[in-house]
DNA sequence: TTCCCGATTTACT
DNA sequence: GTAAATCGGGAAA
Protein backbone atom coordinates (compact mmCIF):
# COMPACT_ATOMS: atom_id res chain seq x y z
CA UNK A 1 0.00 0.00 0.00
CA UNK A 2 2.51 2.80 0.79
CA UNK A 3 5.77 2.52 2.62
CA UNK A 4 7.09 -0.47 4.63
CA UNK A 5 5.76 -2.60 7.70
CA UNK A 6 6.08 -1.05 11.16
CA UNK A 7 8.33 -3.46 13.03
CA UNK A 8 8.03 -4.66 16.16
CA UNK A 9 11.00 -2.45 17.46
CA UNK A 10 8.69 0.98 16.75
CA UNK A 11 6.49 -0.48 19.78
CA UNK A 12 9.21 -2.03 22.06
CA UNK A 13 10.23 1.44 23.14
CA UNK A 14 9.38 2.25 26.49
CA UNK A 15 7.65 5.81 26.39
CA UNK A 16 4.36 4.96 25.31
CA UNK A 17 3.28 8.44 24.99
CA UNK A 18 6.06 8.74 22.32
CA UNK A 19 4.34 5.51 20.82
CA UNK A 20 0.86 7.28 20.74
CA UNK A 21 2.34 10.21 19.14
CA UNK A 22 3.83 8.70 16.53
CA UNK A 23 1.01 6.12 15.41
CA UNK A 24 -0.78 9.08 14.28
CA UNK A 25 -0.36 9.28 10.61
CA UNK A 26 0.26 5.75 10.47
CA UNK A 27 -2.16 3.36 8.22
CA UNK A 28 -3.90 0.67 10.38
CA UNK A 29 -5.07 -2.21 7.96
CA UNK A 30 -7.40 -5.10 9.03
CA UNK A 31 -7.81 -8.37 6.64
CA UNK A 32 -11.86 -9.30 7.55
CA UNK A 33 -12.99 -13.11 7.75
CA UNK A 34 -14.00 -12.87 3.97
CA UNK A 35 -10.39 -11.94 2.52
CA UNK A 36 -11.52 -8.02 2.27
CA UNK A 37 -9.00 -5.62 3.46
CA UNK A 38 -10.44 -2.88 5.51
CA UNK A 39 -8.04 0.33 6.55
CA UNK A 40 -7.23 4.01 6.79
CA UNK A 41 -5.07 6.57 8.79
CA UNK A 42 -4.36 6.25 12.93
CA UNK A 43 -5.79 9.86 13.78
CA UNK A 44 -6.67 10.18 17.71
CA UNK A 45 -4.63 7.80 20.10
CA UNK A 46 -4.39 7.00 24.10
CA UNK A 47 -1.24 6.48 25.83
CA UNK A 48 -1.98 4.37 28.68
CA UNK A 49 0.98 4.00 31.15
CA UNK A 50 0.58 0.23 32.19
CA UNK A 51 0.57 -0.26 36.34
CA UNK A 52 1.26 2.98 37.19
CA UNK A 53 -1.40 4.44 35.41
CA UNK A 54 -5.04 4.81 37.46
CA UNK A 55 -7.02 4.70 34.28
CA UNK A 56 -4.66 1.75 32.95
CA UNK A 57 -6.66 -1.90 33.42
CA UNK A 58 -3.50 -3.56 34.74
CA UNK A 59 -3.04 -0.90 37.41
CA UNK A 60 -1.22 -2.11 40.50
CA UNK A 61 0.17 -5.08 38.27
CA UNK A 62 -3.57 -5.88 38.26
CA UNK A 63 -3.67 -9.39 36.64
CA UNK A 64 -6.80 -11.35 35.90
CA UNK A 65 -7.71 -13.26 32.81
CA UNK A 66 -8.41 -10.03 31.15
CA UNK A 67 -5.55 -7.88 31.69
CA UNK A 68 -3.40 -11.04 30.54
CA UNK A 69 -2.85 -9.89 27.34
CA UNK A 70 -1.38 -6.65 28.18
CA UNK A 71 1.71 -8.07 29.96
CA UNK A 72 2.43 -9.18 26.57
CA UNK A 73 5.74 -8.28 24.38
CA UNK A 74 4.35 -4.82 22.36
CA UNK A 75 2.74 -5.20 18.86
CA UNK A 76 0.45 -7.57 20.45
CA UNK A 77 -3.35 -6.26 20.08
CA UNK A 78 -5.61 -5.78 23.40
CA UNK A 79 -9.46 -6.19 22.70
CA UNK A 80 -11.66 -5.94 24.99
CA UNK A 81 -15.93 -5.62 25.31
CA UNK A 82 -16.90 -1.69 26.99
CA UNK A 83 -19.83 -1.33 28.31
CA UNK A 84 -21.26 -4.86 27.15
CA UNK A 85 -21.88 -3.36 23.76
CA UNK A 86 -18.50 -1.99 22.11
CA UNK A 87 -14.52 -3.59 21.47
CA UNK A 88 -12.01 -1.50 22.32
CA UNK A 89 -8.78 -1.44 20.02
CA UNK A 90 -5.18 -1.52 22.03
CA UNK A 91 -1.74 -1.95 20.76
CA UNK A 92 0.45 -3.31 23.68
CA UNK A 93 3.89 -1.34 23.62
CA UNK A 94 7.12 -1.79 25.99
CA UNK A 95 8.93 -5.00 26.73
CA UNK A 96 6.96 -8.34 28.22
CA UNK A 97 5.48 -7.27 31.43
CA UNK A 98 5.02 -3.61 31.47
CA UNK A 99 1.43 -3.49 30.92
CA UNK A 100 1.73 -0.56 28.81
CA UNK A 101 -0.89 0.47 26.07
CA UNK A 102 -2.07 2.36 22.90
CA UNK A 103 -5.79 2.93 22.35
CA UNK A 104 -7.11 3.55 18.82
CA UNK A 105 -9.63 6.36 19.11
CA UNK A 106 -10.33 7.46 16.09
CA UNK A 107 -9.42 6.60 11.86
CA UNK A 108 -9.78 8.13 8.72
CA UNK A 109 -11.06 5.46 6.39
CA UNK A 110 -9.13 5.25 3.00
CA UNK A 111 -9.64 1.27 1.71
CA UNK A 112 -12.60 -1.17 1.80
CA UNK A 113 -15.13 2.16 2.42
CA UNK A 114 -17.56 -0.24 1.00
CA UNK A 115 -17.03 -2.88 3.56
CA UNK A 116 -16.77 -0.36 6.38
CA UNK A 117 -19.95 0.62 5.87
CA UNK A 118 -21.66 -2.74 5.45
CA UNK A 119 -20.28 -3.11 8.91
CA UNK A 120 -22.06 -0.62 10.04
CA UNK A 121 -24.97 -0.37 8.32
CA UNK A 122 -24.50 3.09 7.35
CA UNK A 123 -25.40 4.32 3.40
CA UNK A 124 -23.38 7.19 2.55
CA UNK A 125 -19.79 7.98 3.96
CA UNK A 126 -19.43 10.13 6.81
CA UNK A 127 -17.33 10.83 10.19
CA UNK A 128 -19.65 8.54 12.16
CA UNK A 129 -18.27 5.79 10.80
CA UNK A 130 -14.93 5.84 12.20
CA UNK A 131 -14.42 8.75 14.39
CA UNK A 132 -14.63 6.78 17.65
CA UNK A 133 -12.99 4.23 19.37
CA UNK A 134 -16.09 1.19 19.27
CA UNK A 135 -16.94 2.46 15.79
CA UNK A 136 -14.02 2.00 14.73
CA UNK A 137 -13.35 -1.36 15.45
CA UNK A 138 -16.90 -2.11 14.17
CA UNK A 139 -16.14 -0.52 10.73
CA UNK A 140 -13.01 -2.82 10.80
CA UNK A 141 -14.74 -6.23 12.09
CA UNK A 142 -12.29 -5.98 14.92
CA UNK A 143 -13.73 -8.29 17.73
CA UNK A 144 -12.77 -10.61 20.57
CA UNK A 145 -11.29 -13.18 18.37
CA UNK A 146 -8.03 -10.77 17.54
CA UNK A 147 -7.53 -10.24 21.05
CA UNK A 148 -3.65 -11.66 21.63
CA UNK A 149 -2.87 -11.35 18.34
CA UNK A 150 0.04 -10.19 17.20
CA UNK A 151 0.20 -7.59 14.64
CA UNK A 152 1.41 -9.44 11.01
CA UNK A 153 -0.12 -8.95 7.69
CA UNK A 154 -2.08 -11.93 7.43
CA UNK A 155 -4.70 -10.35 10.15
CA UNK A 156 -4.02 -7.02 11.64
CA UNK A 157 -1.02 -4.40 10.61
CA UNK A 158 0.70 -0.64 9.94
CA UNK A 159 2.42 0.76 7.43
CA UNK A 160 4.15 3.61 7.28
CA UNK A 161 1.88 6.62 6.27
CA UNK A 162 1.89 10.39 6.51
CA UNK A 163 3.30 13.09 8.50
CA UNK A 164 0.74 14.81 10.93
CA UNK A 165 0.97 18.88 10.27
CA UNK A 166 -0.02 19.17 13.80
CA UNK A 167 -0.86 17.47 16.70
CA UNK A 168 -2.70 18.31 19.72
CA UNK A 169 -2.25 16.53 23.21
CA UNK A 170 -5.17 17.05 25.44
CA UNK A 171 -6.76 14.72 28.53
CA UNK A 172 -7.92 11.06 28.22
CA UNK A 173 -11.57 10.65 27.15
CA UNK A 174 -14.10 9.09 29.85
CA UNK A 175 -11.70 8.34 32.62
CA UNK A 176 -12.79 10.18 35.11
CA UNK A 177 -12.20 7.75 37.68
CA UNK A 178 -8.34 7.66 37.37
CA UNK A 179 -8.17 11.01 39.59
CA UNK A 180 -5.21 12.83 39.06
CA UNK A 181 -3.69 10.53 36.14
CA UNK A 182 -7.32 11.68 34.35
CA UNK A 183 -5.64 14.99 33.70
CA UNK A 184 -2.59 13.72 32.05
CA UNK A 185 -2.55 14.73 28.61
CA UNK A 186 -2.37 11.62 26.89
CA UNK A 187 -4.20 11.80 24.48
CA UNK A 188 -3.56 12.75 20.80
CA UNK A 189 -4.76 13.60 17.56
CA UNK A 190 -4.05 15.12 14.44
CA UNK A 191 -5.48 19.00 14.54
CA UNK A 192 -8.39 20.08 12.36
CA UNK A 193 -9.55 16.31 11.39
CA UNK A 194 -12.71 15.68 10.79
CA UNK A 195 -12.20 12.04 11.44
CA UNK A 196 -11.07 12.80 15.09
CA UNK A 197 -13.88 11.53 18.03
CA UNK A 198 -16.26 14.05 19.05
CA UNK A 199 -16.86 13.61 22.88
CA UNK A 200 -19.80 15.09 24.49
CA UNK A 201 -19.14 17.52 27.49
CA UNK A 202 -21.80 17.32 30.32
C1' DT B 1 -22.29 -15.67 44.30
C1' DT B 2 -23.73 -10.88 44.36
C1' DC B 3 -23.34 -6.36 42.96
C1' DC B 4 -21.61 -2.18 40.76
C1' DC B 5 -20.02 0.03 36.90
C1' DG B 6 -17.38 0.89 32.72
C1' DA B 7 -11.19 3.63 27.92
C1' DT B 8 -19.32 4.14 24.42
C1' DT B 9 -22.87 4.87 21.06
C1' DT B 10 -27.33 5.92 19.63
C1' DA B 11 -31.96 7.07 19.91
C1' DC B 12 -34.96 9.60 22.06
C1' DT B 13 -37.58 13.90 24.25
C1' DG C 1 -29.91 17.29 26.96
C1' DT C 2 -31.12 12.70 28.77
C1' DA C 3 -31.44 7.84 28.82
C1' DA C 4 -31.29 3.16 27.19
C1' DA C 5 -28.75 -0.67 25.47
C1' DT C 6 -26.17 -4.72 27.50
C1' DC C 7 -22.69 -7.92 29.76
C1' DG C 8 -18.64 -9.43 31.77
C1' DG C 9 -14.76 -8.00 34.81
C1' DG C 10 -13.35 -7.32 39.33
C1' DA C 11 -13.95 -6.60 44.17
C1' DA C 12 -16.44 -7.76 48.12
C1' DA C 13 -18.95 -10.99 50.84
Amino acid sequence: MQGGYLSQDFFIRPDVTTIARELLGQFLFVRCSNGNIVGGIIVETEAYNGIYDKACHAYGNRKTQRTAVMYQKGGCLYVYLCYGLHYLLNIITNEAGKADAVLIRAIEPRVGISTMLANRKMKTLGPELTSGPGKLTQALGINLRHNGLYLSPNQVWLEQGICPKEIVADTRIGVSYAQEHALLPWRFYIANNPWVSKPKFY
